[in-house]
DNA sequence: CCATTATTGTC
DNA sequence: ACAATAATG
């Protein structure tokens, strides 16, 4: 095959995969023989982008940082732009002469109409505009019901998904890059201020994680090699947490779900069938959101189901920050909370507890939550956290023919049985018998004496009574069905 | 009788 | 998923 312009450069843009592994943009961009222009652009300005939250940026400075060495070792530099991508885009194609430009797709109205525009830009030029399929392993506009529809409901999505045939092998890191060599402007990540100062608020965070994607890749060898097999019985036991911790690392494109997905069903001499297959089903459930969000693009802002539009929900400052700061008196949510606000993170389990808490207990918008969420979580994404929260709110995607109040009490003593969890979260409690730690409102006074704490002053009392609450939600749906005058 | 366990209806 | 109710021992 002759590659008649291979000496003018091609752009590689990056985006949400920030990885050299099983790229296949960055493949195309290696096996065309040009010189490789490798960018990643901050925008904020483009229609319908969400800005990012601060926990994100924090991991992408981070992340952008790893990526760039990595591409240094490979003689390539990361050039890095501002704006309004379709500006930055033109601006580099002038600057460098580019003659193509690659990248893996993204999902959202925003961000595909941007592309769009970029690749318009190009063909009307004559020039090439290639884009891949690198994020998700089946594109969520193709996965469709008999009748040509989205799907609406997990399981049936799950069984279209494995009928659609098992997702490609990843492919291996480009054996070489050519770098483009001549001087391009880049802004310095210092420039862009990802990182928190006043307060600095990162360093519990950083503790606990690496961004990157040799820190993902080992993290994933770990994963597989040690939890995995336990995961579908611990997968639910925020204490001892067993889970992956890929989801960050995933957010970011560090490491492919189609290398997941091969390394978790490779593991047939340690894990089992049913290990391998749940651990696999969450991993859809990823893809299952993008789904979502790609037939519903206000996901995040909008009902997906729209039998919810009237719900009377309460506006209420002081109980919304009670939530946000771990301070609601049931311990199993506020050590939910901290846990989101010292790592980033927070257990799966937990998340459905302290979300249906939000929305069912102290009735507040499920909108707020899902900001939250993304302002604080490391991994916050911009398909799964909506997807989740309009999931627990019961005003999304869920077959659950009830509404869901999660029971913050029962839960605590079924999920955190030793009290290990609330324990390491909420150390005012941690002297207070395991048996008492889901409601210590109940705990007798002597205990209480004895474990040094007074409610109301060490520790909070609860801010709403679980039957109370219960019965409030429930006249709450009752009052949102009535036919309005 | 009480505490634990199984069943069932709901949203 | 929960909670009211029934069954068990």
């Amino acid at each position: 095959m002759t590659k008649e312009n291979s000496n003018t450069p091609i752009i590689m843009w990056f985006r949400q995969d920030l990885r050299i592994h099983d790229n296949p943009a960055l493949n195309h961009a290696a096996s065309s023989g040009k010189p490789i222009v490798a960018v990643f652009i901050h925008d904020e300005i483009s229609p319908n982008i969400r800005p990012m939250g601060a926990a994100q940026k924090w991991w992408l400075h981070h992340s952008l940082e790893s990526h760039a060495n990595e591409l240094e070792t490979r003689g390539c530099k990361l050039i890095l732009k501002s704006g309004a991508a379709t500006d930055a885009i033109a601006q580099l194609k002038t600057e460098t002469g580019a003659d193509a430009i690659c990248w893996n797709r993204r999902y959202g109205d925003g961000e595909q109409s941007v592309d769009a525009d970029i690749k318009q830009m190009f063909k009307d030029e004559g020039l090439e505009a290639k884009s891949f399929a690198g994020h998700l392993m089946h594109e969520p506009s193709l996965v469709r019901t008999g009748s040509d529809m989205p799907y609406r409901v997990y399981t049936p999505f799950w069984k279209k998904f494995c009928e659609m045939g098992p997702p490609r092998a990843p492919y291996p890191a480009p054996e070489q890059l050519k770098p483009h060599q001549d001087q391009v402007s880049s802004d310095t990540l210092e420039d862009w201020k990802f990182l928190p100062t006043k307060p600095d608020w990162s360093k519990t965070i950083a503790e606990q994680w690496t961004p990157g994607e040799s820190a993902a890749t080992e993290r994933a060898k770990a994963y597989m090699a040690a939890d995995l097999r336990a995961y579908d019985t611990a997968r639910d036991l925020p204490g001892p947490d067993r889970t992956s911790k890929l989801s960050p690392h995933l957010r970011f494109g560090e490491i492919s779900p189609y290398t997941l997905w091969h390394q978790c069903h490779d593991q047939r001499h340690t894990a089992d069938a049913k290990a391998r297959e749940v651990w696999a089903k969450e991993l859809v459930w990823r893809e299952f959101s993008y789904h979502l969000l790609q037939e519903w693009p206000h996901l995040r802002s909008e009902n997906f189901n729209p039998k919810f539009d009237n719900f009377p929900w309460d506006r209420n400052e002081a109980a919304l920050e009670a939530w946000q700061r771990g301070q609601t008196g049931y311990p199993i949510v506020d050590a939910g909370m901290r846990q989101l606000w010292k790592t980033g993170w927070m257990h799966n389990r937990v998340r459905m507890i302290v979300g249906s808490f939000l929305v069912k207990h102290l009735l507040l918008d499920w909108r707020e939550g899902e900001s939250w969420f993304w302002d604080t979580l490391v991994d916050g994404d911009p398909a799964a956290n909506p997807a989740q929260w309009q999931w627990v709110a019961g005003t999304g995607a869920d077959a659950a023919p009830y509404f869901r109040i999660f029971n913050p009490i029962l839960q605590a003593e079924k999920f955190d049985k030793d009290g290990s969890y609330i324990k390491r979260y909420v150390p005012e409690l941690s002297d207070l018998p395991t048996q008492y730690l889901a409601a210590p409102w109940d705990a007798p006074a002597t205990e209480l004496k004895k474990a040094g704490i007074v409610l109301g002053e060490t520790y909070p009392k609860p801010i709403v009574d679980h039957k109370e609450a219960r019965e409030r939600a429930l006249a709450a749906l009752q009052a949102s069905k009535e036919p309005k005058e």
